[in-house]
DNA sequence: TATCATTTGTTCGTATGTATC
DNA sequence: CGATACATACGAACAAATGAT
């Protein structure tokens, strides 16, 4: 019998928020090792799987990791050292993006399809289009996934996209910008669990969530050109926006 | 002994991939029921332990969702159908964000000191603050908690924040530009699993991700002025940001 | 309404493998 | 090398929710 946990409402649920309560209390610091299973045991009077269950809860939430044959660390909570930069700077005819990276390998141009989300945020059906993806890693090592989708109208268009559609996002906005039109960017953030080959591309070791950011290239007639996909790891990275007040109040779905 | 699933590299680990591909290629698709635990153990010849670990696997992965007697329901990889605007717009003295949603309950309004990320982000160390907590409800009854900090300076400048600091951020916003003040704002974001007190507030069921955004309200010489806490559960809603493109090349941290 | 088979949830015991120190 | 610690896997039993009979 439990020493003092009560019945219902899993045991191991009751002691993965026990000992969460404990770390975020500052009771085990960032960089600790928890107790080993056998003392949790031992300390609670629960069986080995009901221990191992409460860890997992833990790693689950991130508050800890364990290493094998070693112990089991409590995890620090500060934010992500890594800012990536989404502002767009213009000056003259050039475009600056706020976050730069190194290209881990070259970029992969394949022909594809809008589908789905894509097809959605593009406003085009099942049309053809240039894919261009990259991995970037910045100088902390923090490896980040780069999709483009180029429609086949818009290089058709803009005929230096056509030819050379791995050029960087600054250089197309460039290349957007000379061909007439006037751009702004609609970008939507949201975060999953990451699916196993995206967490083998950033080179995840644990179980965390990543961002996924669609930035959406416009026109002046609010029409869509381009679509990029960012994936980043959450635990290494954050977003940063700029934010200014705009005029008119034209807003769409 | 496995049927075919080789050793090295945990079985479960391995029937949770195959599971995954499976349901990604659409063999199962969103609503289905996964075959039963007994199933998986006769089907791949493991132990009901090892399946339901690999199921656990699936559910940490968002791809999956139990039900207690019924079964192993697949989810729907769709977008979160809640968007959250985080532009401002302004015409004359009046600021609007754009997302609006009704407040479950009344604000709370403590008093409290600047620390940790807090404190960074308002580049003040330990200042006594106002700190206002809201729980808003959306149309489609998603739960997002929001905390603004107003530094007892900033408050001592604009009587108006110090009297009634539970107003509005659109309001906020208004004062602070009667006050003389040329706003801009940094938007940081992240995401991460959440504590137990947040999924509890938020409501949620599973444990998928929570976005988290820092909103630095920065006046025309880019201190920072106020802090804006939002958390939402990544499943059910989306943030929207409009960019620019910047003029002058000034960029800070 | 009540019962029953099915299904997932929880907990225990036990054994073995493997990484770390 | 040995002790410790986590990782994986099996078997077994009962609880609790669900849905159909």
């Amino acid at each position: 019998m439990p020493e003092d946990l009560v019945r219902p409402d899993a045991m191991y649920k009751q002691l993965a928020a026990r000992l969460a309560q404990a770390i975020s209390e500052g009771e085990y610091e960032p960089g600790d090792l928890l107790p080993s299973e056998t003392q949790l045991m031992e300390r609670y009077g629960v069986s080995r799987p009901t221990v191992r269950s409460a860890v997992a809860e833990l790693r689950s939430m991130g508050l800890a990791q364990s290493q094998h044959g070693r112990g089991t660390l409590v995890r620090s909570v500060a934010l992500p050292a890594t800012v990536i930069d989404r502002t767009v700077t213009r000056s003259g005819k050039r475009f600056t993006v706020g976050w730069e990276a190194d290209e881990a390998e070259f970029p992969a141009v394949t022909r594809g399809h809008t589908t789905g989300v894509t097809a959605q945020l593009l406003d085009r059906e099942e049309e053809a289009a240039f894919i261009v993806d990259r991995l970037l890693t910045d100088t902390t090592g923090t490896r980040t996934t780069h999709r483009v989708t180029i429609p086949f109208d818009v290089a058709h268009d803009v005929p230096e996209l056509a030819k050379s559609p791995d050029t960087e996002p600054a250089a197309i906005y460039a290349a957007l910008t000379a061909a007439g039109h006037t751009l702004t960017w609609t970008e939507y953030v949201t975060a999953r669990s990451p699916l196993p080959d995206e967490r083998a591309a950033l080179r995840m070791p644990d179980t965390g969530p990543i961002l996924v950011t669609y930035r959406v290239t416009l026109n002046g007639d609010d029409r869509p050109l381009i679509l990029e996909e960012l994936h980043t790891s959450a635990e290494r990275a954050q977003l940063a926006f700029r934010v200014t007040a705009e005029k008119a109040p034209a807003r769409r779905r």
